[in-house]
RNA sequence: GGGCCUGUAGCUCAGGUGGUUAGAGCGCACGCCUGAUAAGCGUGAGGUCAGAGGUUCAACUCCUCUCAGGCCCA
């Protein structure tokens, strides 16, 4: 009779992909979803990836985790929506086609794609037309789709991959698009400049991820200039002073229009001693390093002055080359905290056009703008000496410029490391562009009030890395000139760039030009370029601006643009928005957690639930860091340490994989992927959990145990069963309350080390007899504890491990863990005490088993008594004595108390009372208390206060203030640790004796059968010979032996015949032996009845 | 250069509000068990809690600095 079925012995992955096989047929998820569609939502939201990459290990662990924690409040009852999504625009996908086309190119000229790489990437992109190119990015995107499903598929990562939301589909850009206008509308889309790093020969600006791809170390001039200070009406003083300047680009001079020192800084004013009518301005701290360490041989030190002082004072540029513009204010020093003196001369030149810290000291003095330089990185024409030479070839001529005119103190040359281009090796340029930028500065405080609202885990994350971010917020500049992306809807006036359209849907386009969209319409370049209008005014034509958007503000558009929202689906939008929770790779702090953030905040009460004192866009985060390899090293393919997961997956299963992931730490901090480590703790607590569900459990229930009235109520159960019920019920709630809270790792982890100390290390060990039969009320309790006990702790790890425990509670009850409840409407009770006297017996037993082994006496040795003291009230642990006794094999267990003359007190101090009462004497008095006489310490332990003197003064002792310690003393072998002891009686009489022959015997017996490989229910025949104690052992435990073994007839000594079977005269017995057992040789027979 | 995280036994990790002798698993050594058996269990040896100062009667815990590793930014 099989009612419950083993889980095969098969490797995990067998075993999973036939589970996978047959949620597919039953369409499980989608019956879950259905199961719970009219639910109260939990709210997801999917971080889209890119699919033109291989899915690695690390994907793995990120979806693991939202995987659990959508399917924990899945089970909870809740709805929660799971829609997959994909990130399709943006460099990446350009990249990746731009290799395409550079190795194409290069099979036709039969050169090295490097050759072709050095071209540039935009010539190449318009030598096969943006459409081409765009249509090829948008074919490349989905290279790797089929591998991304199959392994989410693979790893149980349930998402509803039939309706994805697509970053470059019509709807999703017309929503981004729609957020675009209403930003426009709020007034917080706007142009300016952005300062970004540059590739002049390629046109084409870098992102951050480029440019850490091309630092080299080269050799760039150090220049130190000379600047004459001027008065407040802009003239010469008579004494000239001169400030000395920094800067290792020259070129820049042409452009500066102001200088910058920190306004902490002490700035020196010094005179040469001979010759010179001048003095030099510069950092106390830079003196020595820019004049030289004997200095004070040449220089008088006139004055020293703060950098505050020195901010708005008026200085003569270097180079007078460039016409400053009307606007900005220009040759001005400024106060700015990122000045140093860690080199230079803490002076710092400014050029806002072409530094990013330039730029934002520009803005915030409101410095004119200059920039003489075109997009192929040369002087424009019109200056002088350097135009139309490109700018770092500029250096020398500069250089020799500023000697003729004396403004140059020295120069030199330094080697540091410098950003090149990663395709053509052109050193880059921080150059300035014109931009498009959301203000987020204008709603900083919005966005800090929300993210202060946001639960983050690990919270660090939320007040440190992303809440410095953003209280660091600059405005968020969105274009980008590049091809594959969503297109600004912005439209100019070519005649008058202030007249600006921003289009918010695609009606609206054909509204303005007057005609239906045809329907091959496309929302990207090139096609959406040709629509135009004449301009309202009368003059000009409305043109497109040729930038695409940031593909972060894509991602960041999701919670609405998923739905086409606001064209369609406002209820879902109502009903989706905010999420409840996300996760992510800590990476994305300043990418998605950021662009969603930025966007809704930006939005406002344009989406529904937004108002600026909600937490929106998301409620609860939980961020993953990285994964590293076993050494602790990041996995990149330049290393090969990277991790390939169908490879390991193989060899693990899901199941391993994810727990540990989850388990092994708390998922915020970097993960060392070690396949040893995987086996050593995921992998075999798995194995142990199916050993007890196949070995213990069902194994034994299939004799004919299932669930019935017949069972007992958990009261009336043995207190074994119900302390493990109470366990479970403990576990059970602090497991949920983990999972509520975020807290994966330690959910994993308790379920874990429940089942493997609690279920498997005592439970099942002290019951193991009981499953033997399943006939009795007893065997019928044992039978439905564990089945309790198995069916909960498969829904407890279910979210962690869905495969296991899957199959397991299917085998327990019939249906799919992914169905059931998370936890129990009706739990057993919690009994504290219970679980109390059960620890006291465990650290007895531990203890126990240390006295034994100091006594040397084994465990199938019977001995006559343990003696058992604890720390607190000794009735509780007192009734599970049977317990103790039955595991270490002894006839009597006996709880000894402090009246007891074999236990004798000693105290100890408790410093965190004494501490408070007695300060800096607290060390003197906590070394009087040890010792105490005997007789205070009875006092102490009947809970009176005494005095005791200590340094000549009289000191209060309370109970309180001291533990009491009962140790066990006598002649028996004595083992204790913290108020916890045994006494163990080593004597073994002649009786003893024999019945531990008799137990070993049986032992040997039952080890000859599996040898024998009888199965555990055949019934023997069975004869033993041996000496005379030995025929004596077996003939006084004679029937408890026969029981024991399942033997029908036993043969002692010569009733088996003479001589004794052996091998040669075996006749009928299928099975032989003769053991050694404490240097006595015994023989044993059997044979199985009825063959 | 800035921000954040991490550093506890050979390895992986626990260690509310400071408080007796810093814990667990793996590995190792020794042993037990043999009706979970290519399983199960016990005991033991392993630590200047990265380092240096400071606060305190008392610091793995709080503060400062340093070192090492990581991530993000400049």
């Amino acid at each position: 009779m099989t009612l419950y079925p083993l889980l095969p012995d098969s490797n995990a992955d067998t075993l999973e992909r036939e589970l996978l096989a047959t949620w597919d047929a039953e369409k499980l998820f989608e019956q879950t979803q259905a199961a719970r569609a009219d639910a109260k939502p939990f709210v997801f939201f999917e971080g889209p990836p890119t699919a033109n990459g291989r899915p690695g290990i690390h994907h793995v662990f990120s979806r693991t985790i939202k995987d659990l924690f959508c399917r924990h409040r899945a089970m909870q009852g809740y709805y929660v929506p799971r829609k997959a999504g994909w990130d399709t625009h943006g460099l990446p996908v350009e990249i990746e086609v731009e290799k395409e086309l550079q190795r194409e190119e290069a099979a036709r000229r039969g050169v090295d794609p490097s050759e072709i790489a050095k071209l540039g990437g935009k010539q190449l992109i318009e030598q096969v037309g943006v459409a081409e190119f765009n249509r090829r990015c948008r074919e490349s995107v989905w290279k790797y789709r089929g591998e991304w499903e199959k392994l989410s598929h693979r790893t149980a990562y349930w998402l509803d991959y039939g309706s994805p939301y697509v970053t470059y589909t019509h709807d999703f850009v017309e929503s981004v698009w729609w957020a675009l206008r209403t930003l426009h509308e709020k007034d917080l889309l706007t142009r300016g400049h952005k300062i970004l790093p540059y590739c002049a020969r390629c046109g084409t600006a870098l992102s951050s991820h480029e440019v850490a791809q091309g630092y080299e170390d080269v050799e760039d001039p150090s220049v130190y200039v000379a600047l004459d200070l001027l008065d407040a009406d802009g003239n010469a003083p008579a004494m000239r002073r001169r400030i000395l300047v920094w800067t290792t680009t020259p070129w820049t001079l042409v452009s500066n229009t102001a200088l910058a020192v920190h306004p902490d800084l002490t700035y020196a004013e010094l005179r040469k001693k001979s010759g010179a009518e001048f003095t030099i301005i510069l950092a106390e701290a830079r003196v020595a390093g820019v004049l030289g360490a004997d200095w004070a041989d040449r220089w008088d030190v006139i004055g020293t002055l703060k950098g505050s002082e020195l901010a708005g004072r008026r200085y003569r540029r270097p180079l007078d080359w460039a016409a400053y513009p009307e606007e900005g204010k220009h040759e001005i020093i400024v106060p700015e905290d990122f000045v140093s003196a860690e080199d230079g001369s803490g002076v710092v030149h400014m050029a806002p056009a072409f530094g990013a810290d330039d730029y934002a000291a520009g803005q915030r003095h409101g410095l004119a703008f200059v920039q003489p330089v075109n997009a192929r990185g040369e002087f424009t024409s019109d200056i002088p000496e350097v135009g139309g030479v490109f700018v770092k070839k500029a250096d020398a001529r500069i250089i020799e410029v500023l000697r003729e005119r004396d403004v140059l103190w020295k120069a030199s040359t330094f080697m540091h490391s410098y950003p090149h281009c990663w395709r053509c090796g052109t050193p880059l340029l921080y150059y300035a562009r014109g931009s498009w930028f959301v203000r987020t500065t204008a709603r900083r405080d919005a966005l800090l009030s929300r993210n202060a609202q946001v639960n983050w885990n690990p919270s660090e994350v939320g007040s440190g890395r992303f809440g410095e971010w953003l209280s660091n917020n600059v405005d968020w500049a969105i274009s980008r000139d590049r091809y594959w992306g969503t297109p600004l809807p912005v439209w100019v006036n070519d005649e008058d760039p202030s007249d600006i359209d921003v289009i918010g849907s695609y009606a609206e386009l054909a509204e303005r030009i007057g005609r239906a969209l045809p329907d091959d319409f496309d929302p990207h370049k090139p096609h959406i370029d040709q629509y135009t209008w004449p301009a309202k005014s009368g003059t000009g034509t409305m043109r497109r601006v040729p930038e695409v958007i940031d593909t972060w503000f894509d991602s960041g558009s999701m919670p609405f643009a998923q739905w086409h929202f606001p064209f369609e689906n406002a209820d879902k939008v109502a009903a989706q928005y905010p999420a409840d929770f996300i996760c992510e790779g800590v990476d994305q702090t300043r990418g998605w957690f950021y662009s969603l953030l930025a966007i809704a905040t930006a939005l406002g009460d344009a989406l529904p639930h937004n108002a600026d004192d909600q937490a929106a866009p998301y409620r609860n985060v939980v961020v993953n860091d990285l994964v590293l390899d076993a050494t602790g090293q990041k996995m990149s393919k330049s290393r090969g340490n990277v991790v390939n997961p169908w490879e390991v997956l193989e060899r693990h299963g899901a199941d391993a994989v994810r727990l540990f992931l989850v388990a092994s730490s708390q998922v915020w901090v970097p993960r060392r992927f070690d396949e040893n480590a995987i086996r050593e703790t995921a992998g075999r607590f798995l194995l142990t959990f199916r050993n007890v569900y196949n070995g213990i459990f069902a194994q034994y229930a299939n004799f004919g145990w299932k669930p019935s009235a017949a069972d007992p109520a958990v009261a009336d159960r043995p207190a074994l069963d119900r302390w493990i019920l109470s366990r479970l019920t403990r576990v059970e709630q602090e497991v949920n309350a983990a999972l509520t809270n975020y807290d994966a790792t330690l959910a994993a982890r308790r379920v874990m080390q429940f089942m493997d100390d609690d279920v498997s290390k005592w439970y099942v060990r002290q019951s193991r007899a009981r499953f033997y039969d399943v006939s009795t009320t007893d065997n019928r309790a044992a039978f439905a504890t564990l089945h309790e006990v198995l069916t909960v702790v498969c829904r407890l790890l279910a979210p962690f491990a869905p495969f296991m425990t899957d199959a397991a509670h299917r085998a327990l009850t019939g249906t799919s863990v992914h169905l059931a409840s998370y936890t129990r409407e009706s739990p057993s009770p919690v009994d504290e005490a219970l679980e109390a006297a059960m620890d006291d017996i465990r650290t007895l037993t531990g203890l126990a088993h240390a006295a034994r082994d100091v006594a040397d006496v084994k465990v199938r040795q019977p001995l006559p008594s343990l003696q058992c003291v604890v720390p607190g009230d000794v009735t509780l642990a007192a009734s599970l004595g049977a317990l103790l006794a039955a595991e270490l094999n002894v006839k009597q267990v006996e709880f000894v108390t402090s009246t007891d003359n074999l236990v004798s007190l000693e105290a100890k101090a408790n410093f965190r009372t004494l501490g408070k009462k007695f300060g800096k004497e607290t060390p003197e008095v906590a070394a009087a208390v040890p010792t105490m006489p005997a007789e205070l310490l009875a006092q102490l332990a009947a809970g009176q206060e005494v005095t005791i003197e200590v340094g000549g003064v009289q000191r209060l002792i309370a109970p309180d203030d001291v533990a009491i310690i009962r140790r066990a003393s006598g002649a028996a072998v004595v083992q204790e640790h913290q108020g916890y002891g045994v006494a163990l009686d080593p004597t073994i009489t002649p009786e003893l004796r024999a019945e531990g022959l008799a137990r070993e015997v049986i032992s040997r017996v039952q080890r000859l059968r599996k040898e024998s490989q009888l199965d555990v229910s055949d019934r023997i025949v069975l004869a033993v010979g041996g000496d005379e104690d030995v025929q004596a052992a077996v003939s006084a435990h004679r029937q408890h032996i026969a029981d024991e073994v399942l033997a029908v007839r036993l043969l002692l000594g010569e009733e088996a015949g003479t001589p004794f079977p052996s091998e040669g005269n075996g006749g009928m017995w299928t099975a032989l032996q003769t053991a050694d057992v404490d240097g006595r040789t015994v023989r044993l027979a059997l044979t199985k009845e009825g063959s």
